[in-house]
DNA sequence: CAATTTACTACGTAATCTGATATAGTCGCC
DNA sequence: GGCGACTATATCAGATTACGTAGTAAATTG
């Protein structure tokens, strides 16, 4: 599932904010989850980097860290920004794998 | 269709691809061709910047220019990346949309 | 208790994005 | 025939972003 040919993986803020949407994670639950759902890996550098520009942002707020776990949760704004975001993703996805002729895959 | 709240345009290259997968085109019908599917217009800084690095990666060519006109067009390793990115990406934007809990739109 | 996994911070660098700026041809139009 | 708007490409500097590495430390597993 990995993505191959391509020198950097794609936009990890979107990923990050789709993780969240599925509810609170801490940064490690994240790396795991987009693992999970991209097959890529974010580097701690990668992912503390954009959490803390989706924080200036509004995007996503940070909990109270219990324990050494600073959970994350996406905010109001940040559900919007991201289903405009998805929506445009998705459509565009869809033209440009019409135009590849490929079938339902 | 404009996407606010992000500070930058996603993933020009990908944009670019998407693009050239209808067909040969020069950089201003690239625009142009953005602007339609996705809602975004990409400088011309942003522009040839993407198309020079997608040109050194072999995803893309540059066909001999007619008149002032410069065509590109995608390459078959171009066209078997995208299309490996454009899975991906739309599972991720179907996951994303599910977990805000969005009806088909 | 040693090794592994979990969890995050801090730092540097390289790649990328963007806007500004420049050049030039074409088209309509008053 | 000069003007502005649009077409079309190119390059540069500056800021932002992506990503790896190294480091710290607690919890878990064996």
């Amino acid at each position: 599932m990995a993505v191959r040919g391509w020198r950097r993986a794609q936009d990890p803020a979107l990923l990050v904010l789709t993780s969240l949407a599925a509810g609170p994670m801490h940064g490690y639950a994240l790396i795991k989850d987009i693992e999970a759902i991209a097959g890529v890996t974010l580097g701690p550098g990668t992912l503390y980097g954009v959490l803390s520009r989706l924080e200036e942002e509004g995007f996503v707020e940070s909990l109270p860290a219990e324990d050494r776990r600073r959970p994350y949760r996406i905010t109001g704004v940040g559900a919007i920004a991201l289903r405009e975001r998805l929506q445009v993703t998705s459509t565009v996805a869809a033209i440009g794998l019409r135009r590849l002729g490929t079938a339902l895959t």
